[in-house]
DNA sequence: ACTAGCCCTGTAATCGATATCAGAGTGCGC
DNA sequence: GCGCACTCTGATATCGATTACAGGGCTAGT
């Protein structure tokens, strides 16, 4: 590779005036300056980020540590963040989880040894030691999406509790009486607090949930099957499903579907976080929506505040109801 | 931050020993080895990944250039590629050139700055000026998906012919005369090949497509659905749509829905890119499934032997047919 | 007892950039 | 004509690690 100091010579200046030039600073002479860049041109030289780096304490990089990269719930998030940051002059990388504690605290140490200058994280569980580790390297931290107990740093998120509210409402309202949760997990606050809200507004009809038709699975398709299954094969099975998440409602639909139950003839289902391809099913799904795209934006922009030096708020943005016709509203409602 | 000067002194040892006690050097005794674990677990070290790297001259990095992350297709390939990696020590900063070619050079560049062991690309376009860049920079790299012009470099590509071929032969057994693609970009490889590699199939078997039945997208979902706007406004419109990629095949059932065409009385569809989400819908759509884990597996493994000095040959992994019913094989096949 | 050889450790150069500080050259005022 | 201010440039220290080389302390062999 060739280096500053390779252009320097070829160029016939100091090291330091190469990279004045490439920093645009104030002092060369127009004709140097041109001597130079010509010097870069004819070499191909490429400016080392990594010493840039090292000397600046600056890697305009933002690490974006994320619970699930083929949930297209965070790959939208990851476009958005990635968009934002690139508009800013920043760029991203990009660590997957797979919903694994330890593998996000791997990921978490290997950006703040690469020096980020900020870090986003959708925490995969509860776990909040990393927490200290980032705060103690000093990196700026904003969280995405979930939360983690005692963290003290900005958070941006979608409140889906008018959202679950008002489907609690529409379900009860078309007759439903014996509704079945497919939970997220219990050490996620997506997860607790969905259910929480939830519970608490079809509690607050009259209706409160069964023990047994309350199923926590890990925000994966493969416990949303399970899930539906256990619930099904009850001897009083749900009359409609909830999933909390896309992919547990995937699973979901498919173990209804290899049972040969139809939807919502036999029972209703609702999902949170929409898809594309929900309003093609037959029937379309009723769908909790998240403004993704905007909560990826707005974590972009919280941390960049924060690198800034500014002090962002928590961003709370909200999800809404989207009533399609699989909990049978059509019949019922 | 503490650095490895901070250890060296809270350990009463030069720096160069804990470097030692840090890779895991034969000299260092057991009991300075001790004291300097013990100096980095109190002050929380933990080494500068830049600094090192500056030094070393590797990153233990790949980067991955992809031409759009919210395709699931891709989604599934970036993941696949971070599990290889990390399974060989390695990390993996992902770059999203959203299908242009202009951000993917950027992002090349960036990645070649930022010294990463080795590139792995999935080019948005034919545009292969980038390339040289990279062999200047003596950059391991190995395209993924799709090829560029004259580059002289590994592939990983799935082989869509012979899959292709059953398709038309399915299609034309089933009596389609009028047979339309939703084609990718003339720009891009798969683009073209996939449109090549059907055409012939389809006219091998007496039933050339006719030109107003073949139109390009972008690979994305509202060229899809203004493709198959355009065809079934058609006097005589296609009796089978076959939409090269997931999300175009997305966009075309949209359009069809809007249109209230009913799939496959209508009017038939089959997609390239399977999707779990395929088989739930009524009818279950025809596809043809690539190996995308297998893809990202085997990139990543060339890249590694690549970076290891080894010469790895290209990869060819088969595409397959599964015929589910939305082309109406079931009726006239 | 003295030296050869080995083991462990420290000193210092180095990776490729940036930034400070000092010095060379020019223009202007008096 | 002399000095001062100002502009531009170069030499050099620095970021935080790695590593070649040198040297001190021991053991062992003769």
């Amino acid at each position: 590779m060739t280096t500053m100091k390779d252009v320097a010579q070829h160029a016939g200046v100091s090291t330091a005036t190469v990279s004045r030039v490439l920093n645009g600073h104030a002092a060369p002479t127009e004709e140097t300056r041109a001597r130079v860049l010509a010097a870069i041109a004819e070499l191909g030289y490429r400016p080392n980020a990594l010493a840039r780096s090292l000397r600046t304490t600056s890697t305009k990089t933002l690490g974006l540590v994320i619970s699930d990269l083929v949930n297209p719930f965070f790959a939208e998030i990851a476009r958005a963040v990635e968009e934002e940051a690139r508009a800013h002059g920043y760029c991203v990388v990009v660590g997957n989880a797979d919903e694994n504690a330890e593998q996000q605290i791997t990921y978490v140490r290997t950006l703040l040894d690469r020096r980020v200058d900020g870090l986003l994280v959708c925490p995969a569980t509860d776990d909040a030691s990393w927490v200290g580790e980032v705060v103690a390297a000093g990196v700026p931290l904003v969280l995405l999406d979930r939360t983690v107990p005692g963290a003290d740093c900005p958070i941006v998120r979608a409140d889906g509790g008018e959202a679950l509210t008002d489907l609690a409402d529409r379900l009860v309202r078309a007759g439903h009486r014996r509704i079945g949760v497919i939970a997220g997990p219990a050490d996620t606050s997506t997860g607790r607090e969905r259910l929480e809200l939830f519970s608490a507004a079809v509690t607050g009809l009259g209706q409160p949930l069964r023990p047994e038709h309350v199923v926590h699975g890990d925000f994966r398709r493969e416990s949303g099957a399970r899930a539906a299954a256990a619930m099904m094969a009850l001897p009083q099975p749900p009359t409609v499903l909830v999933a909390m998440d896309n992919l547990m409602g995937l699973g979901a639909l498919e173990e209804l579907r290899r049972r040969g139950v139809v939807v919502p003839r036999d029972v209703g289902l609702a999902v949170y976080d929409d898809q594309p391809w929900f309003p093609l099913l037959d029937p379309p799904i009723t769908v909790i929506a998240q403004p993704t795209v905007e909560m990826g934006r707005e974590a972009a922009r919280s941390l960049l505040a924060l690198i800034a030096g500014e002090q962002p708020a928590d961003v709370r943005l909200n999800a809404r109801l989207i009533v399609r016709g699989s909990c049978g509203e059509g019949d019922r409602g």
